[in-house]
DNA sequence: ACCCAGGCCTGGA
DNA sequence: TCCAGGCATGGG
């Protein structure tokens, strides 16, 4: 099935930073696992998205994780015509970004595995975890594809440091096992976590120990679709310091903040590319 | 050989 | 509150 929509590319999303699962599989075409399903995507045209699932699976899970309900293509305008320029030219730029609605504990450990680490190297550690802990399925809508889920928290919370070690996660490897205890032991849902404030899950995530701030407001923004999260890694940093000075407001974003984030963080990074 | 990567923790001013 | 050093690992 094919989706019109003029704010939605396929490899914008994929190079922005906020999923580790979704891979260039041909030209203009991207394989992906989420939710425990795996769907393979083709940009069609400029505005047009081909799917791989039914018009059923695309309504039941596809329609959401792509955030499909809002409407990005206000905000890439009001910033293009807006008085900032360096934030003119990054929506412009990122204009097919979406905030993916992911899932909270992939998100919890994924974004723990990122600190210190690049993109590429972060994808691959998530692929070991998946392959070593996760469940092999088969897609039969993709040819027989064979690929791994997400593990369960329970999974990750008893697996042993010298396993995870393999995975070369280096120090992170208690950080994750942490993690995944904050969920099986405490009793944490996130999902709850999703129903209070983006201000209220940021302090509820950094009571784990290996979640720092920036993590915490990943997790929130990816996982929690707390969209007015601004996460500010090193490239946001140098964006904040060389670009802005250290005058840059987040408040002119109001609730939203995390979107704008975005637009920079996929500029700045193509930009030193 | 050095430096960096979607950082965090600990210890000491 | 803020800073320094350490931390595993891979790639440039």
């Amino acid at each position: 099935m094919v989706i019109v929509s003029e704010n939605f590319n396929l490899q914008q999303i994929a190079d922005s930073g906020q999923c580790f699962r979704m891979n260039e599989i041909g030209k203009d075409r991207y394989g992906l696992v989420a939710y425990g399903r795996y769907i393979e995507l083709e940009q069609v045209d400029y505005d047009k998205i081909w799917f791989s699932c039914s018009e059923d699976e695309y309504q039941a899970i596809w329609k959401s994780y792509f955030d499909m309900d809002y409407d990005y293509n206000s905000i890439v305008q009001s910033l293009k015509n807006g008085e900032d320029e360096f934030l003119a030219k990054a929506a412009a730029y990122g204009s097919g970004i979406r905030i993916l609605r992911q899932e909270p504990f992939e998100m919890l450990i994924s974004f723990i595995i990122s600190q210190n680490k690049n993109i590429p190297s972060i994808k691959k550690c998530i692929e070991g975890l998946c392959t070593k802990y996760g469940e092999k399925r088969i897609s039969q809508d993709c040819g027989g594809k064979e690929y791994y889920t997400f593990p369960a928290a329970e999974v990750l919370a008893s697996a042993n440091k010298e396993d995870l070690r393999e995975l070369k996660l280096g120090y992170r490897d208690q950080y994750v096992i942490n993690g995944a205890k904050f969920v099986t032991e405490g009793q944490n849902d996130l999902n709850k976590l999703k129903d209070c404030s983006h201000e209220e899950a940021v302090s509820a995530l950094r009571t784990i120990t290996g979640v720092g701030l920036k993590v915490a407001n990943c997790i929130s923004l990816f996982g929690l679709h707390h969209i007015e999260a601004f996460p500010v890694d090193v490239w946001i940093k140098k964006v904040l310091d060389e670009v802005y000075e250290g005058r840059f407001d987040v408040n002119l974003y109001p609730g939203y903040a995390g979107i704008v984030q975005q637009y920079m963080f996929y500029y700045i990074r193509n930009l030193n590319m």
